[in-house]
DNA sequence: GCCAACGTTGGC
DNA sequence: GCCAACGTTGGC
């Protein structure tokens, strides 16, 4: 299985809202690398669920129950969706400081290149940011 | 094919 | 709300 994390500004479209539509189609993801993110996930895999603008932290977890398919909200051009469901918000949220502050997390996309919507997370760091987040 | 100009994202 | 960083566009 791969882990992954998708960023959302909460005031668009927040876990609460994943929560209350029991399973969202990820659009409008309008970025190369980003788009080749989600077409390399799998059903099953888990993915993080961060807040951006607002909130700036890590709530909670979702999955993908359907992989890559075209985006239907595209007007031109290449670009894909999956749907995506919740699993379980985190104990406590993990914020962006405190994953800042972690040595380890260093080399996370999300440090590194900040303005990536989709991205691929290691499995040690997938584990560490559970803990973090008390599981 | 280069690079300046522009648009967007997201932390602060 | 500002602005730095990044990606994309388009003129040459």
């Amino acid at each position: 299985m791969n882990y992954w994390l998708v960023k959302s500004e909460p005031e668009e479209f927040g876990y609460d809202d994943l929560e209350k539509a029991e399973k969202s189609m990820w659009e409008g993801v309008r970025n190369y690398q980003a788009r080749n993110n989600l077409r390399a996930m799998a059903e099953g895999d888990q993915v993080l669920f961060y807040h951006s603008r607002q909130g700036l932290e890590i709530v909670g977890i979702a999955k993908v129950v359907t992989e890559a398919y075209p985006d239907p909200t595209a007007e031109k051009g290449d670009w894909s969706v999956v749907d995506l469901a919740p699993v379980r918000r985190l104990k406590q949220a993990v914020s962006l400081q405190e994953i800042k502050s972690r040595e380890e997390l260093e080399e996370l996309g999300l440090v590194r290149n900040p303005r990536l919507s989709v991205m691929p997370i290691p499995d040690e760091a997938y584990q560490l940011i559970l803990k973090m987040g008390g599981e």
